[in-house]
RNA sequence: GCCCCCGUAGCUCAGGGGAUAGAGCGCCGCCCUCCGGAGGCGGAAGCGCAGGUUCGAAUCCUGCCGGGGGCACCA
């Protein structure tokens, strides 16, 4: 018995009582009811405050009808007891034999369990990392690498059709201040002040060298353009490898040159422009973005005739919708979200729903402390921790799963002490640990000639408390999962992964799943192998879901 | 000045209105005849402050205090 069963099971009582007239839902019966899991033993497996929701409506008492709703439920469909509790609440508990199923229904569905569809149909594009061809990726790309490559494979196991798409800023000033920082690197002169001072640059102007050995002859115009077109490909190579490695790849590479060079900014000006949305002042072409919520209106031709960069933001949203995205998710870091409300107002100028059909997710940052004091990254000053410097201490698991353990809206503060500690303060390898030690179970089951039992299992087996518990928590995946998706909150299934993990290590405690020496094995022995196979799958499942490796042995 | 995020145990963080607020680390005390002790059990310890909405607030709203990040005809 799943949540989402006991939930369809609420709701068709609720729709007897309303067929039987004693039960007025003047906004229909709702499709789901909120079944939550109470923190006290006490209050039952499960608990729903339907009652305390829809009394008041309907000008009845809540416990009245948490009674009747009560008396209905008990006995039926798997439910043991269902009792009324404090103000409403209506608490229930679940016959063995209706939770032990959950068993075999994980196993059954393999990897696929935790799916639903949820957002079956719905087509989005999702933007992360972007970051520019100017220097390698650091730690705060790496979290958004980690968070967007996590929400992708999430939204994609409840049936959304995702694409992975990465904007790559290789046009306009930037890239232009960094091909004259390389061109300074080369000839030996100081780098300009607006320029970019990584050591990173010294390579990259090796390997320009070694591909246009005449390059340092040139004019340095043309030196320029060489460094400019060179580097560029060179730095965007290096950066596409480093997440290739980092587990983190895309379906598009989008690159905002060819929005200039297709006429698509154009296009997307003249369409503002049709839509009256477009004025000209001061010699310079504006978006009225403050009709739609912003704070000003945001200049997108300047004055000397050039685009603005929010003229290519335009013409890229414009393009992705042309190209049938619903939904344009786009992941930025707190030090962009001042863009959050031009965005917006942009989506609105085109006749689009923000928040609808863009939304912008922002992640604070990550800090670094050494000694306890934080640590300031600048690509330009130099100082600069890489994805890459964090992979080489910890390796891609820990990494990962470091990353995208947080809420996105709080800062992560990583003291490198405790990362160059290889030591179980990090959750993931609780985590792993609690994957290679059913593995481990499973393997001794195969050399004792022991089969998990079938589906044909008598699942009331299962009725040791621990037992529920995990299978119950087995339960809530396709919850975690889901909330995950919509609440774009990969880091749910990190902290989910944590609690099952510890529930299967007191299950385990309490449990013995194997026969000891000369015992033979039973029904028992063979059902809790299936518990240990579904749970093994859920936590193999769950970390899939983050790109971090399920280890059969540690 | 304006905008965004945050303030929960000694530390790092979970908790999308629900009952007695959780986990890891650290601290104190326990558990190894047997499936991986990288584990389990018990204990001490907390919602920044003040109002409001609600049957019910860590959660929603307002103000204040404290921390972080932003406010270009830069990209």
């Amino acid at each position: 018995m799943t949540p989402e069963q006991l939930s369809d099971a609420i709701v068709a009582v609720l729709a007897d009582l309303v067929d039987e007239g004693r039960l007025s839902m003047p906004t229909g019966v709702p499709s789901t009811v909120r079944i939550e899991r109470p923190k006290v033993k006490e209050h039952g497996d499960y608990a729903t405050n339907i009652a305390l929701q829809v009394a008041k409506p309907a000008g009845l008492v809540p416990r009245e009808l948490a009674a009747e709703l009560a008396a209905r439920l008990t006995g039926t469909s798997g439910i043991a007891a269902a009792e009324v509790a404090g103000p409403g609440f209506l608490n229930l508990r679940i016959e063995a034999a209706a939770q032990g199923k959950v068993a075999a229904e994980v196993v059954s569905a393999g990897p696929a369990y935790g799916g639903s569809e949820l957002l079956t149909g719905s087509r989005i594009n999702l933007e992360y990392v972007s970051v520019n061809p100017t220097g390698p990726v650091h730690l705060a790309h790496a979290r958004w690498a980690v968070a967007g490559d996590s929400l992708a494979r999430i939204l994609e196991l409840v049936g959304a059709g995702v694409t992975r798409e990465y904007y790559f800023n290789d046009h306009g000033a930037q890239v232009d201040r960094f091909a004259r920082s390389l061109l300074a690197r080369a000839h030996g002169r100081e780098v300009p002040a607006d320029g970019y001072a990584g050591s990173y640059l010294e390579d990259i102007v090796a390997r320009v060298v070694a591909v246009e050995p005449g390059v340092l002859d040139l004019s340095d115009e043309a030196a320029q353009e060489v460094f400019r077109r060179v580097g560029v490909d060179l730095m965007f190579d290096a950066i596409k490898a480093e997440l290739h490695a980092f587990g983190v790849n895309f379906d598009v590479f989008f690159h905002e040159a060819s929005l200039h060079a297709s006429g698509a900014v154009d296009r997307a000006v003249a369409r503002l422009e049709e839509l009256g949305n477009i004025y000209q002042a001061e010699g310079a072409v504006w978006l009225r973005s403050s009709d739609f919520g912003d704070d000003k209106d945001r200049v997108v031709i300047k004055s000397d005739g050039k685009p603005a960069y929010i003229a290519a933001d335009l013409a890229y949203y414009l393009d992705k919708r042309e190209r049938g995205f619903d939904l344009v998710v786009i992941i930025l870091g707190a030090d962009h979200h001042g863009y959050v409300g031009r965005m917006l107002a942009m989506c609105a100028a085109f006749g689009d729903k923000p928040h609808e059909n863009l939304e912008l997710v922002i992640g604070q940052m990550v800090n670094l402390l050494r000694d306890g004091v934080p640590l300031r990254m600048s690509k330009r000053a130099g100082t600069i921790v890489t994805m890459a410097d964090l992979v080489d201490v910890v390796g891609v698991d820990a990494a990962r799963y470091a990353l995208v353990r947080y809420s996105s809206d709080s800062p992560i503060d990583i003291d490198l002490e405790l990362w160059t500690r290889q030591s179980n303060d990090n959750p993931v390898f609780y985590v792993q640990y609690a994957h290679a030690r059913l593995a481990s179970i499973l393997r001794n089951a195969v050399d004792l000639g022991i089969q998990p039992a079938g589906d044909d299992f008598d699942p009331s087996l299962l009725a040791h408390p621990r037992e529920g518990d995990l299978l119950r928590a087995l339960a809530e995946l396709p919850r975690v999962v889901g909330q995950a998706a919509t609440m774009r909150e990969p880091h749910r299934v990190a902290r989910y992964l944590e609690e099952t993990a510890g529930t299967f290590h007191r299950f385990y405690d309490e449990c013995r799943v194997l026969p000891q020496g000369d015992e033979e094995p039973t029904d028992l022995h063979r059902a809790r192998l299936l518990l240990v196979a579904a749970t093994r799958q859920v936590v193999a499942n769950g970390l899939r879901l983050l790109g971090v490796s399920a280890p059969e042995r540690m």
